[in-house]
DNA sequence: GTTGAAATTAGTACGAA
DNA sequence: TTCGTACTAATTTCAAC
């Protein structure tokens, strides 16, 4: 039920045309950015804080949610609190032809939060939350490295979270424009930064801490390093 | 009243010691789990899901905000529909006495939706949401690289986000070392409005029992490969 | 798209098991 | 602690403007 695809669930729209089944205007996504930063606000007060009337409010939001803009409504829940204090990223280069099999059996793993099909040297990138670091080692060589689909896999833990905003939106950067210079943020209401002071191994095991290394190579000004895409899939990377 | 005005901060711990200010026991995590799936849900129908009384979950949703197991609430917006069709990935190393001062400049960056330091080649991870991939290139080039606390970047494009969970859970894992079951999820309400706006379902089938489960921690640490830090991104291929 | 009133529900308090 | 119930305040719905 986590799925997620390319298309982002249509619901409202046609087959064969991607996209808009409602028009969102401004209102919309002030609407949105209340609502990623407080998921549990009454309508009334949503409607309140965004400028328009109780009625209206209810009806745009009953709208978000049926044409599937607002996917739905969550916690956020501290993981260290709940007993899953290290988080890693595994990265993983899977064999072409079974790209199916490969996400079949990652429903199978609940520790997974997050998979994301990348360009770049590995294919994929799934971000896990286990209770050590052991289970993390299990995780990537009982049960991933025993998928045929997995050729290869790459880990790295997560010391600490900086920042994760409930879901960007295009009213942050002003206008919603394209690549140019943001203006001033209206009403955005900014969302809290997210404290940091979180490490990922209070109890020690940290594993392979520290990342007191530099690769050298000083960033070219003006030119990005785009890291191509492994073996035959690519297409999303030229327009710099 | 349902704002979020509740301070997040911690309540119930002691100075000095930050730590589990609340003991959750399996009817938290099992209200974690409701949650998760439903931020929206009615603190009564919460009750009747865990099958506790309502007064009961009152007491015990305010202890998991109040001591912080809780962060927030929010609403997962699909960002394709909001206008921010491209995601990607950028790897920042950076120069190592001037975290504050990258941290500082992130926050600065409104599409930036996610942040973690992590160990390995580079030192951090961040990923953009923006309109059009002329836009990663102005992030990269224009703002990144202008933060002397950058040294060097390395971007990569999702393509397509196969699966995301509200938050990974414990009792997702079940008792014992996982095999490989289905998590069973039971669906949550998450569907049209089904009457109130905040209802979630009467009822539900409850949730798979799961219990606060630990992985086999008995794992030696073997052929497992971490990336240190700084170690080059020579050697790719491995079959672990 | 807005306001106002009715019906329902949510949140709180308190005694009992 | 947890439950059940009664009470008060708030929210949602539905009407007319």
């Amino acid at each position: 039920m986590t799925e997620m695809s390319r298309n982002s669930g249509q619901e409202g729209g046609q087959p064969g045309r991607i996209g808009i089944g409602l028009e969102l205007d401004a209102t919309h996504l002030k609407i949105l950015e209340v609502l990623r930063e407080n998921g549990r606000i009454s309508v009334a007060a949503l409607a309140e804080r965004v400028g328009i009337s109780r009625a209206n409010a209810y009806t745009r939001f009953e709208a978000l949610r049926a044409d599937g803009a607002i996917k739905r409504f969550t916690a956020e829940i501290d993981h260290v609190r709940a007993g899953l204090g290290i988080t890693a990223l595994i990265f993983v280069t899977v064999r072409q032809q079974m790209w199916r099999q490969f996400r079949a059996q990652l429903a199978q793993m609940p520790e997974v939060e997050y998979c994301a099909i990348t360009t770049g040297q590995h294919d994929a990138m799934i971000q896990v939350r286990v209770t050590d670091v052991a289970a993390v080692h299990a995780m990537v060589t009982d049960r991933l490295a025993n998928i045929p689909a997995v050729k290869a896999t790459e880990t790295v833990f997560i010391l600490d979270e900086v920042l994760r905003r409930p879901y960007v939106l295009p009213s942050d950067r002003g206008p919603a424009r394209s690549s140019r210079r943001p203006p001033a943020d209206p009403a955005a209401g900014s969302a809290k930064s997210t404290g940091p002071a979180r490490s990922a191994g209070p109890s020690g095991a940290a594993g392979p801490a520290g990342s007191a290394g530099s690769t050298g190579a000083e960033v070219p000004l003006g030119m990005m390093r785009f890291v191509g895409a492994a073996e035959g899939r690519a297409q999303l990377q030229q327009d710099v």
